[in-house]
RNA sequence: UGGGAUGUGGCCAAGCGGUAAGGCACCGCCCUUUGGAGGCGGCAUUCGCAGGUUCGAAUCCUGCCAUCCCAGCCA
């Protein structure tokens, strides 16, 4: 009975889904684990842009903390100085502000820690746990083992500790060349688990840091480095995504055998979408490659492609909500992010008419001079959002799709001997309709009713449909960028032998046209939203707008009940 | 053939021994000055499979099957 009121309690509030990390934190809780603190971190690599499931792993990490009055960091794990870069850091700053969410003054970067970590390194040393090791990287790799057999001792693990100590004394200091020496952790080369086969825990690398410099010619490695990082930032939940579950008994072993704070490592199954890829090195093969115009091309799955495209952090944030969080290994169906964004844009966005196919239409009966100025509503969805005037004039486009010579039965736009209602204007009838010497329909001619100004029916008539329209004479042309899946396959990595997703890539994933738009249109400001009624959702261009001469990416089409229709017969 | 994980409707996902939430998609109907939006209804006799324990199992046990990850001086 209590079960079901608190069942029907949570429901009433909307509550989010219970998942497992939220369950580990509700239970740690209780048993006052951490004191009742919950303190997370959003670790990326700066090797890259983020995409859509970086947004799902901020949004985690920062809804947690912020579910529970804690708090979140922002670090930079890198440690890697030959892939890393100063443009990716200022991106990922800019994305995850982007995306809402706000770190304080814990911004880190790993390689704040070098010199601590190189510290424990001596401990660890000097412990016995730790040994530098002057195999090759081929003979280490042959010491490894396999998944079946056990490895072999390096013949360098039992130096003495003080050759230890002067050997990586003088790593430092640069005294070897790469690939000659490496620092390794003594752990079990029998181990079933290949991470704990004596670790490489520190490697020379004489490159540039994006922060460091050349200040070390030594850079921790990812294992020992984010165990100790969350430790010196005393995270309470380590999130992770599932290919670090191997990983962990070593995350544990270093903070154990340094008997420092001990974070929690806990994993979770990144996310997957249909029709794109989301490895960060095929995103960088789509960029290098010119398949797409940069990180932040709007068919890019990144946070970044995401903002151009048009969509809202609000609509991001929610999606990485109803995605649920879990262990297995799924694939989100793209209809789903679509779900999210017009959700949001639904009430969001100002409405504004565009024809993006025209066909002319000359109302006979209307006056050759005269202009009206009707009323439209900006936002049926948000009545405050106010009103605006669409002129209006005797030869006006419609779209050409609204137009039927030979109508099939659930069709009810217009047809010849049929009334529709132009949106905020009136109804008007088509008479005849005219075809150049192809046969092609070029032009209609329509009587309009004036007692139907504004779209209302004076007489109570019903009219089949409500149709989308601009006058010929004020409308603009802008060009709009129609984006579609960069990838034809629900799963690009479908394909035969000796393959590649490049072969999976969609044509058509960018069609730019040019359309005739309402003359207020041409007022957008770059990142501003639209719904072009019947169309879609569309954005002004960030960057390739002008003042006066907007460009539009589609963000998204609107449903389209009609289309499936068609489809049917 | 080693180790680690995961299997609940088309796609996600809750469920924690008391008789299958929710969302997306899909299908009806209603409503509508966007075939948009909105409203209402439908959509797993069954939880990878097979046994077992129990009055009772998606939940516990045993076995099997399938899928994913691991042999970077990447993260």
């Amino acid at each position: 009975m209590n079960k079901e009121i608190e069942k029907k309690q949570n429901e009433g509030a909307s509550a989010p889904t219970q998942h497992f990390i939220r369950q580990i934190i509700a239970d740690d809780y209780k048993t006052n684990k951490w004191g009742g603190r919950v303190q997370t971190r959003f670790p990326p690599e700066p090797n890259g842009y983020l995409h859509i499931g970086h947004a799902k792993s901020i949004c985690l990490n920062f809804g947690l903390a912020i579910e529970n009055n804690g708090l979140t960091n922002l670090r930079f794990d890198d440690t890697n100085p030959e892939k890393e870069s100063d443009e990716y850091v200022r991106s990922i700053i800019e994305d995850v502000k982007w995306l809402g969410f706000d770190w304080g003054d814990r911004l880190y970067y790993a390689s704040d820690y070098f010199e601590q970590l190189y510290d424990f390194a001596v401990q660890l040393i000097k412990m016995g746990k730790a040994f530098v090791c002057d195999l090759s990287p081929q003979e280490i790799k042959d010491y490894r083992g396999t998944l079946t057999e056990s490895g072999k001792e390096s013949p360098y693990r039992y130096r003495p500790v003080e050759e230890n100590l002067e050997l990586f004394e003088q790593m430092r200091q640069g005294k070897f060349p790469e690939e000659s020496h490496v620092l390794r952790a003594k752990i079990d080369m029998a181990s079933p688990n290949l991470n704990m086969r004596d670790p490489v825990i520190y490697r020379i690398k004489y490159a540039q840091h994006h922060r460091t410099g050349d200040k070390w010619c030594i850079y921790p490695m990812y294992d020992y480095t984010h165990c100790l990082s969350d430790s010196i930032e005393r995270i309470t939940h380590s999130i992770c995504t599932l290919e670090f579950e191997d990983h962990r008994p070593l995350y544990d072993w270093v903070l154990e055998e340094l008997d420092v704070f001990h974070s929690q490592q806990i994993e979770f199954a990144r996310l997957n979408l249909t029709y794109t890829v989301m490895s960060k090195r095929k995103l960088l093969e789509l960029v290098e490659s010119k398949v797409v115009n940069g990180w932040n091309d709007p068919r890019m799955p990144t946070i970044s492609g995401l903002r151009r495209r048009g969509f809202t952090p609000a609509a991001i944030r929610n999606f990485s909500e109803l995605v649920g969080v879990s262990k297995k290994e799924s694939v989100v169906d793209y209809a789903l992010l679509e779900y999210c964004i017009r959700e949001d844009l639904n009430k969001t966005a100002q409405r504004a008419m565009a024809v993006l196919n025209p066909l002319k239409i000359v109302i006979t009966n209307y006056p050759d001079d005269l202009e009206e100025e009707l009323d439209a509503i900006n936002n049926p969805e948000n009545l405050e959002a106010g009103s605006r005037k669409i002129p209006f004039s005797k030869e006006i486009y419609i779209e050409k799709d609204d137009f039927m010579e030979n109508p099939p039965k659930r069709f009810y736009r217009l047809a010849p001997g049929r009334e529709v209602r132009l949106r905020y204007a009136y109804f008007i009838t088509c008479n005849e309709v005219i075809k150049d010497e192809n046969g092609e329909i070029i032009e209609l001619r329509c009587t309009y009713d004036p007692a139907s100004r504004g779209g209302a029916s004076p007489d109570g008539r019903r009219v089949m449909g409500t149709i989308h329209w601009v006058s010929a004479r004020h409308s603009k042309k802008v060009e709009l960028r129609l984006y579609d899946h960069l990838f034809l396959k629900e799963d690009p990595y479908d394909f035969p032998e000796g393959g590649d997703v490049l072969d999976n890539l969609n044509p058509n994933s960018l069609v730019k046209i040019a359309a005739f738009v309402e003359p207020s249109l041409m007022k957008a400001k770059p990142t501003e939203r639209f719904q072009f009624e019947r169309v879609g959702y569309f954005c002004a261009d960030e960057y390739d707008s002008n003042e006066g001469q907007p460009v539009f990416n589609r963000t998204a089409t609107l449903r389209d009940s009609w289309a499936k229709i068609a489809g049917k017969s």
